[in-house]
RNA sequence: GCCGCUUUAGUUAAGUGGUAGAACAACGCUUUCGUAAAGCGUAGACACAAGUUCGAUUCUUGUAAGCGGCUCCA
């Protein structure tokens, strides 16, 4: 039995159930989707607490046994069967074909090209549940009216379905918002405003380790860090292309003293183009590789931010490289080779995704076909010259160019773009960049952007949730507790032994509060810091540390000096 | 931005048309402790604004923020 007939089958029931309560609800479309399937209608005073009683009415209905059975119709009969609801109608009136295809299970009808089961008795009533009610845009299109959307989750078995909400429980538990607050990472203040997060000590302490860690492997490619502004001439984006797109999602800045407007930047390649045509290049020069933590704005609609993973103020591990085209591919290698590198540091799932624009649509992108075609083709065989795996994304490019992107999957099965690598052509043209060739003649060159695992910010949001808060010890953001037994008696040792990690550089905090033990071990471990150590007469005696690690206990005691040497060797080898 | 839901102390969270009961955290006192919560006590909250009402934390409306979706994501 395919699961998406039982999915979609249940689709129909949903609107069968709805039909009978609400007898004035005009139908939309009720897909198999992953996980399960919804229904879309416009319809009135559905309550959420209405969920379980449709649900039930469903459980019936199955048990009822019904056959589907399909029949083709013509358009003008089928016109009169869905008479009520003007989204049938619709979709009557899309179909190519003379014919439409109607399925009836019960006394419920439904336009539909069919893959159902034979008989509602496949279906394990207790295989499925509806879980929550929520706005769908007619057609998928914002100029369309709003329909409500039901959403269900169904499975083969009750097992599975049981299973399924066990992973959900699982993944909230992991949820960076709430783990951001346990382990008080960042937090969020009306005052200042949605989007932007305050990084503690703690949050900033991860960051820098993230944005020094990018810059690392970027360095070993080529790439010197500059410094740019957060905001600029709109002039500048105008040159760029930029203006004209996305004016709307660009936060405004006016002076008091100049009427010209001002923008915050949401990336920093137009001001990198100026960094590069400051002064005259030689092919000898390329290629010029430039990177940016420089903060960036984006006035994102309110609907969309979500904790770190959508945010108005963020960075990225920004990097441009200005090159010929025959340095292309090569560019492109190494910086796939830096993102790879990163991936399996941080031990995360990952596919590549060659983003190719929509030809269907070209007043989306900037430039012509040609040029498309062109870099599209030379991504392209980047990927199968290097026999690298990867997906094809049709409409994904940038405004400017084709692109590389790394698609990660997170703990709740959402896919994150973290790195990406883009070919542009448009923004050196439109800026006039140029070189002078071997022989004396001034050249375009290719600009490329790209970042390692994108946004610090988000991908810290995702690593939370990687990690499940348990950062590995180079990340940590506390990486070691020292306890003393007894406040009074064991501070001073405690001080020492800290002491000796600030020279060496580490992260730590001294828990001196007049606690007991066991209480400062359960405090510590909540915070999920890699490092315990206990100090207490013994280790005063002995110059040393009593040692637990996360997650395997107590290790014995340690000189400090061997205690320093092992976890710096851990630091350096990132484990 | 749109559809729906939510908002009670720092956090979690109970409850009511007559202004709130608790746990953890905080603070104070006692305790000075050997690997995941010592004991006692103190203080602290109904998001904001308007309306209905003798009286609103509770009902209505608006605003803000958050959550689940949709749309968007250079």
């Amino acid at each position: 039995m395919e699961i998406e007939k039982i999915r979609h089958s249940l689709a129909h029931l949903l609107a069968s159930a709805i039909m009978e309560s609400f007898p004035k609800t005009k139908l939309g479309i009720g897909p198999a989707i992953e996980n399960g399937f919804y229904y879309d209608m416009e319809i009135n005073g559905l309550k959420p607490e209405d969920l379980p009683k449709i649900e039930n009415r469903m459980r019936e209905l199955i048990k009822e046994n019904q056959e589907f059975t399909g029949k083709k119709v013509s358009k003008l009969i089928a016109k009169k069967l869905f008479k009520q609801s003007p989204y049938k109608l619709e979709l009557i009136k899309d179909i190519e074909g003379k014919l439409v295809g109607t399925y009836q299970n019960g006394k419920f009808l439904d336009l539909c090209k069919g893959g159902h089961v034979d008989n509602t008795k496949e279906i394990d009533p207790h295989s499925f549940k509806l879980t929550k009610i929520a706005g769908a845009y007619w057609k998928g299109s914002e100029k369309n009216k709003m329909l409500t959307r039901i959403y269900g989750v169904a499975f083969a078995t009750a097992k599975e379905l049981d299973e399924y909400v066990a992973m959900q429980a699982e993944a909230e538990k992991r949820d960076h918002r709430i783990l951001g607050q346990k382990l008080d990472l960042f937090v969020f203040s009306d005052l200042v405003g949605p989007g932007l997060p305050l990084y503690t000590f703690r949050g900033t302490a991860v960051l820098k380790e993230i944005k020094n860690y990018s810059n690392q492997l970027q360095k070993e490619i080529g790439y010197q860090e500059v410094q740019t502004p957060n905001m600029n001439r709109a002039e500048l984006f105008k040159v760029s292309g930029h203006y004209d797109k996305y004016q709307d999602s660009m936060f405004k800045v006016s002076s008091h003293y100049t009427k010209e407007d001002y923008y915050l930047k949401p990336m920093n390649c137009p001001q990198h183009t100026q960094i590069y045509a400051s002064k005259p290049r030689s092919y000898k020069d390329l290629p010029v590789r430039i990177a940016d933590f420089a903060q960036l704005y984006r006035d994102e609609k309110t609907g969309e931010l979500a904790g770190l993973t959508r945010l108005r103020a963020f960075s990225q591990d920004d990097g441009h490289c200005f090159c010929t085209e025959d340095q292309i591919k090569e560019e492109f290698k190494s910086v796939l080779l830096a993102i790879q590198k990163a991936m399996k540091t941080y031990d995360m799932n990952y596919k590549i995704r060659l983003s190719l624009w929509d030809p269907k649509t070209p007043e989306k992108y900037l430039g012509d076909a040609k040029t498309w075609k062109k870099s599209q083709q030379a991504l392209e065989e980047i990927l199968t010259e290097n026999n690298i795996e990867h997906i094809k994304g049709i409409g994904e490019a940038a405004i400017y160019g084709p692109k590389m992107d790394l698609i990660c999957k997170d703990s709740i099965g959402r896919e994150w773009q973290l790195g990406t690598i883009q070919l542009d052509f448009i923004q050196p043209q439109r800026f006039g960049l140029t070189y002078n060739d071997s022989d004396g003649t001034p050249k375009t060159p290719v600009m490329i952007h790209r970042a390692l695992v994108g946004s610090p910010e988000r991908f810290f949001g995702i690593l939370i949730e990687h990690y499940t808060g348990a950062f590995p010890l180079w990340l940590a953001p506390v990486q070691i507790a020292i306890i003393p037994i007894s406040a009074e008696k064991h501070s001073e040792y405690a001080n020492n032994v800290a002491k000796q990690f600030s020279q060496a550089g580490f992260r730590f905090e001294v828990m001196s509060e007049n606690e007991s033990l066991g209480k400062k071990i359960r405090e510590a471990e909540m915070q999920k810091i890699p490092y315990l150590l206990i100090v207490g007469d013994k280790e005063i005696a002995a110059n040393a540390v009593g040692v637990r690690q996360r997650g395997k206990g107590d290790l014995g005691q340690l000189a400090v000096e061997e205690f320093i040497k092992k976890i710096n060797g851990e630091i350096i080898n990132k484990i």
